[in-house]
RNA sequence: GGCCCCGUAGCUCAAUUGGACAGAGCAUCAGCCUUCUAAGCUGAGGGUUGCGCGUUCGAUUCGCGCCGGGGUCACCA
């Protein structure tokens, strides 16, 4: 429809000798009174005309045709919008697409399909994820998962490191532990991870092995037994999410292939690296940063940007044509040199989208939580799932934009549970599920083809409208990578639907305008339903 | 101090990426179940969009300057 409309209005600017001065763009109106569908160009182009916006619409029109059987009405409005009302049929046609194309209704084509990869989560295996991995985990999915409906190929990618200090300590902490509870005498050091977790794992280890390792070295067992229980735990946490990771991609086998030493000879090559203090340091100044940046250390050790600029590089070479990357607020300092760091070697970053989100404020008790991992104060996302379930927590990390600070009170989720937004949407899906198993119950075949016209009423046409939306919805969601913006257009959903089921009863006794009427609930259902699959929300028929 | 996010109803957050009257949920108050699920619906109150300039037909949105909160600026990851 915005496809024909813009042709039109193209066709009257040209005819105006316009065509240069502006391209036309339409919205919806957020208020019902101002049609479906809107455009300003009369607005834009007026200075150019030379003449008021008002007068230049009505030209406008009266140099196109528009098609009666889909537009409506057309109307000159405020400081020169012009509003298109489209007509039933084309309502009725657009409804029966929802209930032809079911599952699939959303999904586009438009575009090429990009060989994509999403990395996210991506935390080291020192510990449980935490409410604060909770964000990055669900909306990364959710990106991906509109990436798919929006026809890409995505492959979903976690990257941990098991080697380098912080897994140094992880496995000399499980070694402290494991002796203690044998009796020894330890001095536990405060920068040791202090969790119970490490207590539990170390005790595992007397079960089975009992005091035949008590002279083992931290690096061996004990820190492999510790990354193991540890990344099965970080997985079955996300599966309790229905996030399934296809590739996780260890940062050791950059060193074990010799990718990172190619990295450095390269920039060595270009004249962008130099030997300085025993250390290799990175011309990031010539490549826009603010200072040169230490690579490799004195102690012959690299630096965090090495391995992630040979890391990107690999991205790349795999032959992914988008890359995401869903990091924490803490990163955002750390990406600027990555990509520069690529771009010196001949690789196109504006292919990496790096989406930051803000941190997850935890409040209990009116007092702000500091979350450490190391210092053993966090709240897992595991105890938040076992607090308000799946669909709860998928549902609060999505229901907000990215880059928002959120306040999580985690006695508030609690008591809310019942009365969460997220069940406001799932009741209307159980409803219609309710309301189509009594239809069948009275014998109406809700499948067969109904009379969509009968389907007249205020409340009918707002939900029609509302629903028909649903596509543009999903692709202009994938484009900005903001599943928040489907969470509330859902929620409107609902919305209309409830507000439908208030007015009108479903199963009258005109047994033709209850079949019409279900055919509206089946495509409500749909809508809802395929909404859900995108944010990882389960679609319940009862509740 | 430099850079990045944020500041909107009592609280948590939206606002179609510059559009028409700034909207939801929670909380408060008043109504609606002999009708398909009341986890629902209807109504009321609640706002100088942190403050001040500017850009233009039009600003919560863009620019500049303040104020306040968070993050980040390592030979830590």
């Amino acid at each position: 429809m915005k496809e024909y409309l813009r042709e039109r209005i193209s066709a009257g600017l040209q005819s105006l000798g316009l065509a240069e001065t502006v391209t036309p763009t339409f919205e919806r109106p957020h208020s019902a009174g101002h049609g479906d569908l809107t455009t300003n160009v009369a607005m834009i182009a007026a200075k150019a005309a030379r003449t008021n916006p008002r007068k230049l619409a009505r030209q406008l029109l009266d140099r196109i045709e528009l098609d009666s059987t889909l537009v409506d009405k057309v109307e000159i409005a405020g400081p020169g919008f012009i509003n298109f009302r489209f007509t039933g049929k084309f309502y009725r046609e657009q409804l029966k697409q929802i209930l032809t194309k079911k599952n699939f209704y959303g999904h586009s084509n438009i575009g090429k399909p990009l060989k994509t990869q999403v990395e996210f989560v991506s935390a080291n295996p020192t510990g449980p994820l935490t409410v604060g991995h909770g964000r990055g985990a669900v909306y990364g999915d959710t990106v991906a998962r509109l990436l798919e409906w929006t026809n890409h190929d995505v492959t979903r990618e976690y990257y941990f490191n098991n080697a380098g200090r912080q897994m140094r300590i992880l496995g000399d902490s499980v070694r402290l532990r494991y002796l203690e509870l044998l009796g020894d005498a330890i001095v536990f050091p405060d920068d040791y991870y202090q969790g119970e977790y490490i207590k539990e794992i170390a005790q595992r280890l007397v079960d089975h092995r009992a005091d035949s390792l008590r002279n083992e070295a931290a690096e061996g067992i004990f820190k492999q037994q510790a990354e193991q229980e540890i990344f099965d735990d970080i997985k079955k946490t996300l599966k309790r999410l229905d996030i399934v990771h296809d590739v996780f991609y260890n940062e050791n086998s950059l060193y074990e292939t010799g990718k990172v030493k190619e990295v450095i000879e390269e920039f060595k090559q270009r004249g962008l690296a130099y030997d300085q203090d025993g250390a290799v340091w990175l011309k990031t100044s010539v490549l826009g940063g603010e200072k040169d940046k230490v690579i490799v250390k004195g102690t012959g050790e690299p630096t965090y940007r090495l391995p992630d600029i040979a890391y990107h590089r690999e991205k790349l070479r795999r032959g992914f044509e988008l890359v995401i990357d869903v990091l924490g607020a803490d990163h955002v300092a750390t990406y600027p040199d990555v990509l520069a760091g690529l771009k010196a070697l001949g690789f196109d970053p504006a292919k990496i989208k790096v989406l930051i989100h803000q941190f997850v404020t935890i409040v209990q008790n009116g007092e702000v939580v500091k979350m450490s991992t190391r210092k053993a104060n966090f709240i897992t996302l595991d105890e938040l799932i076992d607090e308000v379930g799946a669909d709860v927590a998928r549902y609060f990390f999505l229901m907000r934009g990215a880059g928002s600070h959120l306040n999580f009170d985690l006695g508030l989720a609690k008591e809310q549970s019942e009365q969460n937004p997220v069940y406001y949407l799932q009741y209307a899906h159980a409803r219609i599920a309710s309301i189509i198993r009594n239809a069948e119950s009275q014998g109406i075949d809700v499948n067969v083809p109904a009379d969509l016209s009968l389907l007249a009423a205020e409340e009918e046409l707002g939900l029609i409208k509302m629903l028909v939306n649903f596509p543009d919805m999903v692709e202009s969601c994938a484009a900005s990578f903001e599943p928040h913006r489907l969470a509330e257009y859902l929620h409107d959903v609902a919305g209309s639907f409830h507000k439908f089921y208030h007015v009108h009863k479903v199963l009258t006794d005109d047994r033709a305008l209850a079949v019409a009427r279900c055919a509206l609930c089946l495509a409500t259902k749909t809508v809802i339903a395929n909404g859900f699959a995108i944010l990882g929300i389960t679609a319940p028929e009862k509740m």
